[in-house]
DNA sequence: GAACCTTTGAAGGGT
DNA sequence: ACCCTTCAAAGGTTC
């Protein structure tokens, strides 16, 4: 263990902390830093521990519970490496938000070789180990409901929807909608337009609006997940030329319309399914990463033009419900409106060339591509597509997720 | 000022 | 055994 990893245990004996919950407990001084939480507010321990304790009510010894100091959960493996490179990474990327870093740290974690994640398992093991010493009757679950409250009724809504999906799986209600790939700089704006055309809705807005404006400065692309029922199919062209007011050739340069599937309340409920979010702080080639490890880490850069197209997190997923291949409806109104929504954009863009705002050409996966020159892979199944999906079945838009074509914006 | 976002891993509960 | 949920850290952003 070099110094720096020593250091991580030691920084998190910090002085502040209160005593350790259990006075039986070693007493060295150093209080584990697991005992307070910034976020469970703590007040200081009464003067004295009234002996009539059991005579408490239970709604006292709630509120004992709640004065009890809060002893966090051991730090694991890629915690402590989160810890440890944060720092190292922010001044490497001068991003501070630490969704993005975290994504950059998820994606250096995998490409660490296994010994040098053992060096941090090992770590882990250890405050694991020390963390049941200290606190011996400690469960995970106490701290349940000690952090986050409810999730937000937005949220709670979504998992609703996703649920409603669950249960209508089969049917096709008929809808389209479509993805973006824009850089950040222009969501703000973007979201604007969105709402004055008043004819789309952004999935996953909140996220949307969370992106810095440094993300755009590396190059990082976000999607955009916009639905559109088929009541609606005159207000389906609308927002397209909306999209023309921002005219730069970073906006065209960047701007990717995806049809992602056919089916409404399928499209409604992936925003909402995945934990992978229609954002995605990185683009697939990882901006300021540190050189893919040796190891045939599956980070590496795609090979095959649908490798290419994956969501960048695609292929370091380990969790099943992160990002999968693009799905696209074979429903033939969809491949209408996927034809409209292509025509217009090309109008779009042609209006814009001939303005002037154009730059440089952009890489050819960055630009805007009409449905009759869609790359094949985005009109077939991917390999890792479901190989039992039938005519009659739903499509699985259920898992997936919207790619990210754009690799860097000019900027 | 709480909650969210984002990552991986550990833990606990439910099926 | 498997799946799901929660929470650890971090700090900018949103509500």
């Amino acid at each position: 263990m070099n110094a720096s990893m020593s250091s991580l245990v030691s920084s998190r004996f910090s002085p502040h902390m209160v005593a350790p919950a259990h006075p039986g407990l070693p007493t060295s001084g150093i209080p584990h830093p697991a005992i307070v939480s910034p976020i469970v507010k703590q007040e200081p321990a009464p003067p004295s521990l009234s002996p009539a304790v059991s005579a408490k009510s239970p709604v006292t010894v709630k509120k004992e519970e709640e004065k009890k100091p809060h002893v966090k959960k051991p730090l694991n493996a890629f915690m402590l490496y989160m810890k440890e490179m944060r720092a190292k990474v922010v001044a490497e990327c001068t991003l501070k938000e630490s969704a993005a870093i975290n994504q950059i740290l998820g994606r250096k974690w995998h490409n660490l070789s296994r010994e040098e994640q053992a060096k941090y398992y090992e770590l882990a093991r250890k405050e694991r180990q020390l963390h049941s010493q200290l606190y011996p009757t400690w469960s995970a679950r106490d701290n349940y409901g000690k952090k986050k409250k409810r999730k937000r009724e937005k949220q709670l809504s979504q998992t609703q929807s996703q649920q409603q999906v669950h249960e209508a799986e089969g049917e096709s209600p008929g809808a389209a909608a479509s993805s973006l790939c824009l850089p950040l700089s222009q969501l703000h704006r973007l979201r604007m337009t969105l709402h004055r055309v008043d004819t789309v809705t952004v999935l996953g807005n909140s996220r949307l609006s969370r992106a810095p404006a440094s993300c755009a400065h590396a190059g990082i692309t976000v999607i955009l997940v916009l639905e559109m029922t088929s009541e609606e199919p005159g207000k389906f062209r609308d927002w397209i030329p909306a999209l023309s007011h921002f005219g730069p050739w970073e906006l065209w340069n960047a701007l990717q319309l995806r049809l992602i599937g056919g089916l409404g309340p399928e499209i409604s409920a992936l925003a909402s399914k995945s934990k992978k979010p229609c954002v995605q702080y990185l683009p697939p080639e990882k901006p300021c990463d540190s050189p893919a490890s040796s190891h045939g880490s599956m980070l590496d850069s795609p090979a095959t033009p649908s490798a290419a197209l994956a969501s960048p997190a695609a292929p370091a997923a380990t969790h099943s419900e992160q990002a999968q291949p693009l799905s696209l409806t074979t429903k033939p109104e969809a491949r209408a409106q996927l034809a409209l929504h292509s025509a217009a954009f090309l109008s779009a863009k042609a209006a814009a060339t001939s303005s002037g705002q154009m730059g440089s050409q952009p890489p050819l996966l960055s630009r805007p591509l009409p449905l009759g020159s869609m790359p094949t892979a985005l009109l077939t199944s991917p390999p890792s597509f479901p190989a039992t999906l039938h005519a009659h079945q739903a499509l699985p838009v259920l898992q997936a997720q919207p790619l990210s074509l754009v690799t860097k914006s000019a900027h």
